[in-house]
RNA sequence: GUGACUGUAGUUCAAUGGCAGAGCUCUGGAUUGUGGUUCCAGCCGUUGCGGGUUCGAGUCCCGUCAGUCACCCCA
């Protein structure tokens, strides 16, 4: 900071992302979009910010994100807003304001983008984060959850997630999911003085979460509690037997996990995610499950679906030690001021145009202190135009993996560079 | 949201309550116009911020802000 003048920070739990991180960011990104392409997924970009509305009815009033990490405010109007807090809702909403059911039977779509939960910050865990994500709408077939689960499991492998497991359950449709919970309650209401105070608040709220305390005495309880896969109906069942066949039959390992139950209501069936022992408490770095009431309850033609979201800066924490490729100029001039600079800058032009990424230091330095930014800045190549060089219409061009240093004319210059780089 | 710990130069870290320091980075130089190694020199601070105790506070106390960890939850 400097003396006399007073700092604006950030607000917590937001990052500024400077050049360096760039390169492994876009790496991740491009990875996840070549397997979204490979599984013909096209990418939809929908808003930030919704009508409150969208979430609370989508994501369940009941969940943790829903009544208390959200960051909602008023419009002039008075309406109330939210900057989205995961990407489904926004992306269900779009497919039936604009009724897209009727275009296709099956639509795959893809998006990325800024999420918000007011949460307190911790290492993996911001208010400002950025999911890549994927969404089919249209199936019942175990395929797409399987063809879902698949792609994840590509796009890790491909950005170099060293350890990583699959963890799958299935939670019932509308039906066999009720009868569960009435089941699962009266268990757990016999057991009340054993349970922790959230878990006697679960009990009411959110049931199902009963099944994830780590609590020493209700964990013990979860032994002999209703397990969910003596009461899924045969349905269900099938369903999920079969996107196990589907795994299996792409050699993708997973383990079953009876409690794994997820923070948001709107999940039916399949629910999956991808865990690491990498980041402490926030070990998901990839999440989702399918969703087959979400469309209807958005008012449009009842229609199935299945997604998953993915964290980007949990994923940058898995692979920060991997080197990447920095990607540096191609040319780094190099003058000694007057005549010599400005041959240098109509030379830059032309290079330029020519799609060719120079640059430059236009302050009369030393060749040292050049040579040292060209190095810095990772040029391709160093090029003199100096006293001599402009005397002779020849550059000097100097390759900075080897070296080596030769004349070229200026007007042989940009060949030169494009056939050499 | 609850609890614990941490906060010193751009960065990584030192400094019994007694003159705020080092490595790296950065800038310049080591005979005419050549980077990465080496050597020399230089720049960089109201010790997160605000109070208090004390002759004296980076150090002790209170508050506040931020970060880290755990819980919680999830990407």
């Amino acid at each position: 900071m400097i003396r006399g003048s007073f700092m604006i920070s950030k607000p917590p739990g937001v990052e500024d992302i400077f050049p360096d991180k760039i390169d492994r960011w876009n790496f991740v990104l491009q990875s996840a979009f070549s397997v979204f392409q490979s599984y013909n997924y096209r990418e939809i970009i929908v808003p930030v910010m919704e009508f409150t509305e969208v979430f609370a009815r989508g994501i369940g009033t009941e969940t943790d994100i829903v009544s208390k990490e959200m960051f909602t405010f008023e419009d002039r109007g008075g309406r109330s807003l939210t900057l989205r807090p995961e990407g489904t809702a926004g992306v269900v909403r779009a497919y039936v304001e604009n009724g897209e059911y009727n275009r296709l039977s099956i639509c795959k779509f893809f998006y990325c983008g800024p999420m918000f939960r007011a949460e307190k910050p911790q290492r993996g865990r911001l208010r400002q984060f950025n999911q890549f994500g994927a969404e089919v709408f249209g199936s019942f077939d175990p395929y797409y959850d399987y063809e879902i689960i698949s792609m994840v499991n590509d796009i890790s492998h491909k950005v170099g997630i060293d350890s990583f497991k699959i963890l799958i359950n299935s939670i019932g449709c509308r039906s066999c999911r009720s009868e569960y919970i009435i089941k699962l309650r009266d268990y757990y209401k016999s057991n009340h003085d054993k349970l922790c105070k959230d878990c006697q608040r679960r009990l009411e709220t959110n049931p199902l979460r009963l099944l994830d305390c780590k609590n020493e005495s209700c964990s013990s309880l979860k032994v002999n509690a209703p397990a969910i896969r003596d009461f899924i109906c045969n349905d269900c069942k099938g369903h999920f037997e079969k996107v196990k066949e589907y795994l299996d039959l792409g050699n993708i390992a997973y383990t079953e996990d009876p409690y794994l139950v997820r923070g948001l209501d709107y999940y039916t069936k399949t629910t999956f995610e991808f865990v690491t022992d990498k980041l402490g408490g926030q070990n998901a770095f990839a999440g989702g499950g399918r969703y087959d009431y979400l469309v209807e309850q958005f008012g449009g033609k009842p229609t199935p679906g299945v997604g998953f979201a993915a964290g980007i800066e949990r994923i940058n924490l898995l692979i920060e030690d991997r080197p990447i490729d920095a990607k540096g100029t191609d040319v780094f001039f190099i003058h000694t001021g007057g005549q010599s600079f400005m041959e240098s800058v109509a030379l830059i032009r032309k290079l330029r145009l020519l799609g060719i990424s120079c640059d430059v230091d236009p302050e009369v330095k030393g060749f040292k202190s050049q040579f040292k930014r060209a190095e810095r800045e990772n040029a391709r190549f160093a090029v003199i135009i100096g006293e001599d060089e402009v005397q002779s219409r020849e550059a000097t061009v100097k390759d900075q993996k080897t070296g080596q240093q030769e004349k070229v004319p200026f007007e042989k210059l940009s060949d030169f560079i494009k056939n050499n780089k």
